[in-house]
DNA sequence: GCATCGATGTTGACACCGTCAAGTTGACGT
DNA sequence: ACGTCAACTTGACGGTGTCAACATCGATGC
């Protein structure tokens, strides 16, 4: 478990030494908590090589201080994944806004969705990386709050509106919208494992490639 | 970082509590470990929730003794890993011997593929799920002596064998062969993390929906 | 004006952890 | 007989997650 990477420290303001914080302020150290939490993460990489400690240090307080926001150092870090989940639902369905055409809009959200795993793998393992154990929050966190599930039935809407409107074939919608994600979540996974070739492959070309695939295998004839 | 679940423990032969092994007996160690530690990590899902100390009592022998077999406590877990991809790869291997055709050979190396993922999570995870860290592993062990990365040049060879013999269409075979693993890999992350609709889905059913799809795409028309 | 209460923190302690330096044991070649 | 050497141990160090108990202080009711 050596560490030869050194923590970011001190990025966060530190709050007043001073014993008590003004009002209701509690929220906000909860916070500043999962910032820094999420920074830790960010810069290490795992869980297990940020230590609750060192995040309550960056924010200038008592390790036991996590303890009133968060029930565990697993929550704490469930709380990050999931703020992450949301901030990721939202990139999404803004990079779709505006088109029109089913094929456009899946696409759309297809390259969005790896363009964001390319180029912010840390993010990315946050939320499907494993860098928070998916049994730990599937065990806490009810499934129909996660922000992706969400993000899933709002694809799968797409598709359906596809099917409807002739654009697709006459598919089972969430089967295909499955497809879908799974294959630019695979394609994220692959394409971060490496396997060597990464230097080889344009991401962006690879991208168009997968979903160009995939929807012309969705497409009426 | 509370952990109800108790760990199974004594599965494992005892050494002889004797000070000394009987002959260059070092790598039966070494063996012992790496079991013990894959059974610790398998029940528990994550290496923070498995200690190094507890891996060694479960073998019998002191806690430091692991160090003159791994440098790490990282360097154990990666050893465990390396083992489970070989098997994995052995695994995709006889999945589709005898086979003839690519598409049978993708298909049902695909099916392989899904179901162990499906039937063994938690082994699935120790390969792909990130249980140990990607980037750990990448850091210490070259790509080319991964076994994943064979497994994905067979593959790759299959398809390309496909599209001369013209039952597949003329893609780039490595991009067509990125795609299906992505996609088989995605498909296994998606179910496993639920979004709640598993229990609505036939597994079987949806890798066969997810493959005929892909494989659409590919045949020659 | 003053006691009290609850939210927001603190200190100190506990058992456990990964890792290192140094010691022990005993089989084996010479 | 003796030294070597691999295999394993003991003991220690600083760090960790977590708990129980205590401190501070604004808001609230009388």
């Amino acid at each position: 478990m050596t560490d030869s990477t050194a923590a970011p420290q001190d990025t966060q303001p530190k709050r007043a030494v001073g014993h008590r914080a003004d009002a209701g302020q509690g929220e906000l150290l909860r916070a500043q908590l999962l910032d820094a939490a999420e920074a830790q993460l960010t810069a290490r990489g795992s869980i297990q090589a940020v230590s609750l400690r060192q995040v309550a240090r960056d924010v200038g307080v008592s390790a036991t201080s996590v303890y009133l926001h968060f029930t565990d150092k697993d929550d704490l870090f469930i709380g990050v994944c999931q703020r992450r989940f949301e901030a990721f639902a939202q990139l999404l369905r803004d990079a779709r806004e505006g088109l029109d055409s089913a094929a456009e809009q899946v696409k759309a959200t297809g390259k969005a969705y790896v363009r964001f795993g390319m180029e912010h793998p840390e993010q990315y393992a946050i939320l499907f990386g494993g860098v928070v154990p998916v049994d730990t929050v599937k065990a806490r966190i009810p499934e129909e709050e996660m922000a992706g599930y969400q993000a899933l039935l709002e694809l799968a809407a797409i598709v359906q509106q596809g099917i409807e409107s002739g654009e697709f074939r006459q598919v089972d919608p969430f089967m295909a919208t499955l497809t879908l994600w799974s294959t630019v979540h695979g394609l994220v996974g692959v394409l971060a494992h490496g396997f060597g070739m990464i230097d080889e492959v344009d991401v962006s070309v690879a991208t168009d490639t997968v979903t160009d695939l995939l929807l012309d295998g969705l497409r009426a004839s």
